[in-house]
DNA sequence: ATAGGGTTAG
């Protein structure tokens, strides 16, 4: 035994024998442990309840190299006379772990005794209701409830809080509200983390508009309000809303933003492809000394790549020490969007050889990879890799990636017969997957197939009726673009009315067709009438084909010249001077003739513009895109 | 001694 490292603390606690025990905090290993504990029970110190509640503390609260669950068990099962500290102790860590049910075992066993010495107290209830939480043990939280009013406990914020997200967690949310409603009654109001609790509560049943109205009632916020807040916005879609909080935080200035309001405000920045906004938290992070680890570093690296910046996000990914799965799939999915599938088949490699093993999430950026730059054979073999390699279960994902590889590629047939032999009913992306490569390649049989099913399932989505309208129109057949058009007003269909945005100083200026709502509305129409003579002088002729209605060719032209993207990109140039590369998001997927019309603006204005759409990136850069016209 | 907020995906 290595007494010289037991020296210190002997002579340390001389003076103090009945607390005399070890001092764990300097335990390097589990071995060194062990003989701690030997000598704890060779000195019968082991029956002084301190000693081995210290001993338990240990094992059961460090960090993961040193927490040793099992272990601390161990030590409480020997103790002739367990005391509340330690049943305190273990119940919390057992309500962290992944089996909180033992909490619940410990609890149970600890009301049994009900003698003064293991009486629960407001230490205990917190973890054990957390339990219940994790659990979703709807049936013993109510028993604890009832418990921790017998004992009085209902006057503690740390209780009180955990038995409203104990409720919340439970799927009782009007339960929550009423123990909410209690606890304000109660002296504990003021209690920031019973509001937070609240403002989450509403947050994750989906209702972010009480969400909002208990954020603004609360009396006092705390960065974590702030921050439920803000994810509840990003989590619900509300991405606008999102930001517009995440800058009046930052007006307010009364909490700074942490690294949960970075991670929580990323993904929103993400999705509106606000740039300019994602570029400052990055740069906030470095000024505020936010550590940029992995799962920052990974919101960042999504953030980059779907602001149409792939090369920043290459740039941090390269530079990032710490790195985990979502990481590494933050990256390849973000060279798989903007078409560079080479590069994310490398990193895919680099993955699995930096001891990293692909998850299914994976395997989706990798398949899309595959399919935004055509590449079929490499998607089949890495469909078979995922599933005899690595042993994972195609998901219906999966399968969507393989329909619209092998259907964009036009290998309509096999593409419809891997649908069909997927165990899942095919849902509607996949049906539109194969809808879209139908239209792509003229393919009416597959295509009216495809579309009838989609039409039983949601006859009020406008998409299938346009596609096929569409299809129809390209084959000349006015009878079969008539019939689907009455069909869809008869079934009341809406589709998706598109629109296209861009950030301009950190405001996004968003527009829909034909949109004459903007403040420059009259400048941006002088330009796009501009670049349509441009585009006359050079000889280009709009491509027509894409507008199913029966009109003449003049207003075709129009409806199509005033699509929001070419409106996004008309501002874009006015906007902004010509070092500036213009980027675009649109909601719909690009039509043909703004794709060919943003081809030709890049390079008679020499501009860098990058669209999104919803599917993935173009790079339009003099005369020619990055996708290669293959979309 | 204790509580509340976070990243990737067809």
């Amino acid at each position: 035994m290595n007494s010289t490292v037991l020296q210190p603390t002997t002579t340390t606690h001389a003076s103090h024998p009945s607390t005399f025990f070890p001092d764990f905090k300097h335990c390097k290993t589990k071995q060194h442990l062990t003989q701690l504990h030997a000598k704890l029970i060779k000195t019968g110190r082991i029956r002084d309840p301190l000693a081995a509640a210290e001993l338990i503390r240990f094992c059961a609260l460090s960090n993961p190299p040193h927490q040793d669950l099992q272990y601390a068990l161990q030590v409480f099962d020997q103790m002739p006379q367990p005391n509340c500290f330690s049943f305190n102790t273990l119940i919390r860590a057992f309500s962290d772990s992944n089996d909180p049910l033992q909490s619940l075992f410990l609890f149970t066993h600890m009301t049994q005794y009900d003698d003064v010495l293991v009486k629960p107290n407001k230490y205990t209830f917190p973890s054990v209701l957390k339990a219940c939480a994790k659990l979703g043990c709807l049936k013993q939280g109510k028993q604890v409830h009832g418990l921790l009013l017998k004992y009085g406990l209902d006057n503690d914020g740390f209780v009180l809080s955990n038995l409203v997200r104990m409720y919340v967690m439970c799927g009782a949310f009007n339960d929550a509200v009423v123990a909410f409603d209690l606890s304000k009654m109660s002296d504990v109001m003021g209690e920031v983390v019973l509001w937070n609790v609240m403002v989450d509560g509403y947050v994750r049943v989906g209702d972010v508009g009480n969400a909002r109205k208990m954020f603004d009632e609360m009396p006092q916020r705390s960065v974590v309000s702030w921050n439920s807040m803000i994810s509840g916005y990003a989590q619900h879609g509300l991405f606008v809303e999102a930001l517009e909080l995440f800058r009046e935080m930052q007006r307010e200035c009364s909490v700074a933003p942490n690294y949960v309001t970075l991670v929580s405000v990323l993904p929103a920045v993400s999705r509106l492809g606000a740039l300019e906004i994602g570029r400052w938290v990055h740069f906030y992070a470095g000024r505020n000394g936010v550590k940029v680890d992995s799962v920052l570093g990974s919101a960042l690296i999504d953030m980059y790549s779907k602001c149409g910046s792939i090369d920043e996000a290459v740039q941090l990914f390269d530079s990032l020490l710490e790195k985990n799965v979502i990481t590494w799939n933050s990256i390849i999915n973000g060279l798989a969007i903007h078409g560079r599938a080479d590069e994310a088949l490398c990193y895919f490699e680099k993955m699995q050889e930096s001891g990293i093993s692909p998850s299914d999430v994976t395997y989706i950026s990798v398949l899309t990879a595959c399919s935004h730059a055509g590449l079929v054979d490499k998607g089949l073999s890495i469909f078979n890799k995922m599933v005899q390699t690595d042993g994972l279960t195609p998901r219906i994902e999966h399968y969507g990636c393989m329909v619209d590889l092998l259907g964009r590629a036009g290998r309509l047939q096999e593409a419809e017969e891997l649908m069909l032999k997927m165990l899942d009913e095919p849902d509607d992306v996949v049906l539109k997957a194969l809808l879209g490569a139908c239209k792509k390649h003229g393919n009416i049989e597959i295509g009216e197939r495809v579309a009838k099913r989609l039409l039983e399932k949601d006859p009020e989505d406008g998409a299938p009726y346009v596609a096929l309208s569409n299809m129809y129109a390209s084959l000349a057949d006015w009878d079969g673009v008539m019939d689907t058009r009455l069909m869809m007003r008869q079934n009341e269909a809406k589709k998706d009315p598109g629109c296209s945005w861009i950030e301009v100083n950190g405001a996004i200026h968003e527009f829909v067709v034909a949109d004459e709502s903007h403040a420059k509305t009259n400048y941006i129409y002088m330009m796009l009438d501009e670049i349509k003579e441009k585009l006359r002088l050079v000889g280009y002729k709009p491509d027509t084909s894409q507008v199913h209605l029966r009109m003449d060719d003049r207003d075709k032209e129009s409806a199509l010249q005033h699509h929001s993207e070419k409106i996004a990109v008309a501002f874009g140039l006015i906007s902004t001077t010509r070092e500036t590369t213009i980027r675009v998001v649109k909601n719909l997927r690009i039509c043909d003739d703004c794709h060919s019309t943003i081809k030709l603006v890049s390079r008679l204005y020499r501009r860098r513009i990058v669209v999104r759409d919803r599917k993935r990136f173009h790079h339009f850069e003099n005369g020619s895109c990055s996708c290669m016209d293959y979309w």
